[in-house]
DNA sequence: AAAATAATTGAACATCGTTCATAATGCAAG
DNA sequence: CTTGCATTATGAACGATGTTCAATTATTTT
């Protein structure tokens, strides 16, 4: 039963879409197959072909939304605050409870590797960029006596540094339980590297 | 041509974690498979079945040796300095190089996860435990007044912050080019933090 | 020399990503 | 209303994956 025009190419890319992020969601990167995903959006493998080039560009679609999705709340619940200090340590808050919240949606955005040869598109690096400048953005106000490449690599550390702590917890690589204490950990080294960073 | 007693169960065993260890540095983790790592020590997949339980098994044993190897790197190499200071930057430091000179091998160790039914087995956490120890033991002589419990919890930030920067920039994430400047953003992190944790 | 035991094989199975000739459908022209 | 064309979707096919296990071969024992 060949069909057509049941869907438009583009709402066949947003079910597609949204399907592969409920099996990633559930099942995990792992779980995640082509078949899977076709099937379940009550098509064959072939038509995803004709929507994406191939799994990898569907997956790099996925993280993409995650990464916007996270974004936005990133920036939503740091506007909660006025206090510059805690807008900054909101955006850790956050990022934590999205990875504790949907760890398998979460860690794709780093499992994920295109093969060797190919490079990361531009589109997604900005995605990626865009979340790191949240940071440098937030620690500027605190940061007034030191230079734009010092708040960069600041920042860096930062995003970096919380961001490790997280993946080491969701992987059980810390002998940490619970989301509180990961979020304490993040909180100490927020609070321990801005104290020195800022001279108080 | 079935062979016997060519070589003992022990001896394939070394032969394959030696031969996956090098399929893993050379080619990452998606292209290491029981196939490859059977032919290249001369021997069919179903040997491999007869000493490995399964491939995450073989995976895993090849990870506990990358654990072993870096901790008695950092443990060497830690012991090159005599202050308390730089025996801890020295961790770091030897951290990213090792990621840096084989990314593959170290991002295994992170890439690699078991099933969700099967559970971490104990003799791997305590490897990981152990290289956390290290960071937990040089930090100490630095943090007198603190206590045990504020140790711990600072040697995991710490821990966690450096693999983080370190992940993120192996993956390219962080926008940075080079070691030296993963170097310095570690470097960074870890003074600023001291910094901050020490009080000067 | 024959029988028992142990070691190794490799074909078989289900699943994977990917391709593409084929079939089914909707639409326009006659 | 039928015919033909262009579009859309299919699913069998290919090579690769992890895993199993009856069958085969080599060694040891009787």
């Amino acid at each position: 039963m060949s069909r057509r025009s049941d869907h438009s190419r583009e709402e066949i890319r947003e079910m597609a879409l949204a399907a592969a992020e409920t099996i990633a969601s559930e099942q995990g990167y792992t779980g995640l197959s082509a078949r899977k995903v076709a099937s379940a959006i009550g098509y064959t493998v072939g038509t995803l072909y004709l929507v994406f080039d191939n799994l990898d560009d569907l997956i790099l679609q996925v993280n993409g939304r995650t990464l916007d999705h996270l974004h936005a709340q990133m920036v939503k619940e740091q506007n909660q605050h006025q206090d510059a200090r805690e807008r900054l340590l909101q955006l850790g808050h956050t990022y934590i409870r999205f990875a504790d919240e949907d760890p398998h949606r979460w860690e794709m955005i780093f499992e994920h590797h295109l093969p060797e040869d190919h490079e990361t598109p531009k589109w997604f690096l900005e995605k990626v960029a865009r979340m790191f400048l949240l940071v440098e953005t937030g620690l500027e106000p605190l940061a007034k006596q030191h230079s734009p490449q010092e708040i960069t690599q600041a920042a860096r550390a930062l995003w970096g540094g919380v961001h490790g702590i997280c993946i080491l917890a969701v992987t059980r690589k810390l002998d940490v339980v619970g989301v509180d204490s990961v979020q304490d950990l993040s909180q100490s080294l927020m609070d321990n590297y801005l104290r020195g960073f800022t001279g108080h």
